[in-house]
DNA sequence: TGTGAAAATTTCTTCGC
DNA sequence: GCGAAGAAATTTTCACA
């Protein structure tokens, strides 16, 4: 048995290969050896144990939201009981329109990032949402462009 | 007549295929075809065609933030002065600790979602994006818990 | 436009260092 | 833990329905 990666365990091999393998996951691992000086079998090496480790999560195909139909994106501001809230996030949590939930501190209890196809859903997701037992009151901010929406981390 | 895919001009199948996709980028072909029971040569054709449409944006590997040291997120709110909002935009665009940016509606001018290493780096950023010039005020919500993120769009 | 099978590449495994 | 080379599998191409 080999060992597991430990929390930061990763080399500066380790880093490139996240990087490239974040811009583009189809890269043959016959390109990242010769970029990076090692064997092909030693990439393959690397990624299965960074998949292993927990470090890749998983290999996506990145998709537009606009292009199928995902027009409106929205950020809202929760404000729970406190009583309630696992409760709220239960219900949150399995809305297929709400992508991300972060429970922060401030004066909001939840912050939202929800996308749907457009303004009369938003308009239908905000009341389902302020209908759940235990949530006080919401704010909408609704997105009107998009400056910058980036899924690679950046490894140091 | 061969045309490039019109938006929304996605079928059943392809749908398919994006959700496949999205879930684990590294399905075989062939296992995508026998599920959908099609052929190995239409999934390629139909992958080529959704990446070309620009539907499908990349293929990533999606990297675990905290296990690369990224410890601390946080969502930012800013308020900008309405002459200065461009500059704002193009300077918060260029600092790597700053993965999203949204243009919304509401009291405040954007939201951003930002990543660093630890709270002392956090400290440094809001201190940095406060002292743009056009900055009027930012509030800090720091991520205490992550409940969901997903970055997977659902197919309708 | 979709198919089936061959051709070209890529990925995976084994073994020796 | 790494590299080289062969084995297995996947992706791509092509002629044809």
């Amino acid at each position: 048995m080999s060992e597991q990666i430990a929390e930061g365990k990763i080399d500066h091999i380790d880093k490139k290969i996240l990087e490239i393998m974040q811009d583009n996951a189809k890269t043959p691992y016959s390109q990242i050896a010769s970029q990076l000086g090692i064997s092909e079998a030693t990439v393959h090496l690397r990624i299965r144990k960074l998949v292993n480790a927990g470090i890749i999560k998983r290999f996506q195909a990145v998709v537009d939201p606009e292009k199928v139909g995902k027009r409106v994106t929205a950020i809202i501001a929760v404000v729970a009981i406190p009583q309630k809230y696992s409760q709220v996030l239960k219900q949150l949590e399995k809305m297929p329109e709400v992508y991300e939930i972060f429970d922060v501190t401030g004066e909001y209890s939840t912050i939202l990032k929800v996308r749907v196809k457009n303004k009369e859903e938003l308009a239908k997701l905000i009341d389902e949402i302020g209908n759940i037992d235990g949530v006080e009151n919401t704010k909408t901010m609704y997105v009107l462009r998009v400056i910058k929406e980036d899924t690679r981390i950046k490894i140091e």
